[in-house]
DNA sequence: CATATTTTGTACCGTTTCGCATTAAATTCT
DNA sequence: AGAATTTAATGCGAAACGGTACAAAATATG
């Protein structure tokens, strides 16, 4: 199914590659900001050859949304492997998030949901579908987790384990927004530590 | 200082309204995607008012933002009343914050920072300044609160004033992104309640 | 009343925007 | 080889963009 040969000229592109330099383009300048011209650029694709891969600019966004959410969806689940313990993961979950955020050129990226999709979400209803739907996934990723964590022991009998993981990824969220925001490296790894230790129970004592 | 009478023709409009609802479509639509005559139409000043009442686009975003900036210090300030207990005052603080998140006429809004400057904050250093400030000053005030908690026994001596700020603020910036993404407010009270009952320790048992 | 000064309204300027129409090129099918 | 089909490249075009020039209007000063 991927050797399909279709008659016509073929592509004289890499369309998953296209999408990666697309998607830096709106991480860098947030979708209302990035110009066909400058996606054209970054791709090396003329206009017309973006417009007919991908649609009109706004597919196009929202198309590497989505393949931003798998993305990270993918590293996540490996984050939470289960045979290591909860705040090992949770540990994972964090510092793979800042290797993401805090690879800008200029200023550090950030989160290209959190930092560029709410700003679109309010009159873009397709974007905040998927924004809305990424932050439920991720939720729902770690709450598998902490269920198992309440069931091995990790956690005690009366931890919420859906409340748990909307507190974990609130950190991250955090994190996202700090990124963004200028934090330097050390502030956003004290956080995410301290995180760990809140949610893990030993933070108070 | 306020009725120096200025030769020449006097203004016809209210510069803080105006600003008020300058901000209002910045919130709505982000900065890149709010144009000049949306601007100009939700003010009822015409652009060249507009240009010499706070010069140019990004002028106005910032003066926008440092007003909000301001109001949220003061509101934040107001909630966090030491004569009530710290779990009190957190709750306060998210009960205030949704106030102002969840007003959105067809979606919520959430925060104008963290909703619409996080965006800019890549490409333009001196949103990403306002922004920083912003998000440190919040910590800031929480943290007074948190060590005044130690002092008074409210919360172990054991316990880190500035990080349990910082998760505290995470909290809401996790309320701000979600708000956005379209979270009912049913979701967003519970992930409130559950904040507090982490961060003032009772939630693991 | 005349002059200086500031704001207001209209209209405009050059640029950039997104999207597409059109034609040339490259491949498959018959 | 020729028809059919798909992509690539050039370039256009209408609209929207941010910003401003200019003249009329409204006030203070002399």
């Amino acid at each position: 199914m991927k050797d399909e040969k279709k008659r016509g000229r073929p592509r004289g592109f890499d369309a998953k590659a296209a999408l990666g330099k697309a998607r830096d383009v709106f991480w860098d300048r947030g979708f209302a900001a990035a110009s066909l011209d400058n996606l054209s650029a970054a791709t090396n694709l003329n206009r017309p050859s973006l417009y007919g891969a991908f649609g009109d600019k706004e597919a196009l966004y929202l198309d590497a949304l989505e393949a931003y959410r798998q993305d990270g969806m993918a590293v996540l689940a490996e984050a939470l492997d289960p045979s290591l313990p909860l705040r090992d993961n949770l540990a994972r979950v964090y510092a793979a998030a800042l290797a993401i955020y805090l690879h800008g050129e200029t200023a550090a990226r950030g989160c290209l949901l959190i930092g560029t999709a709410t700003a679109e979400a309010v009159e873009h209803e397709r974007v905040r579908a998927v924004l809305g739907r990424s932050l439920n996934d991720f939720d729902g990723e770690i709450e598998k987790r902490m269920r198992l964590a309440v069931e091995s022991g990790e956690l005690p009998e009366s931890a919420n384990p859906q409340m748990l993981a909307r507190l974990a990824s609130a950190v991250m969220h955090s994190l996202a927004v700090r990124a963004r925001a200028g934090d330097s490296r050390e502030v956003l790894e004290a956080i995410a530590r301290s995180g760990v230790e809140l949610i893990c129970g030993s933070l108070h004592g």
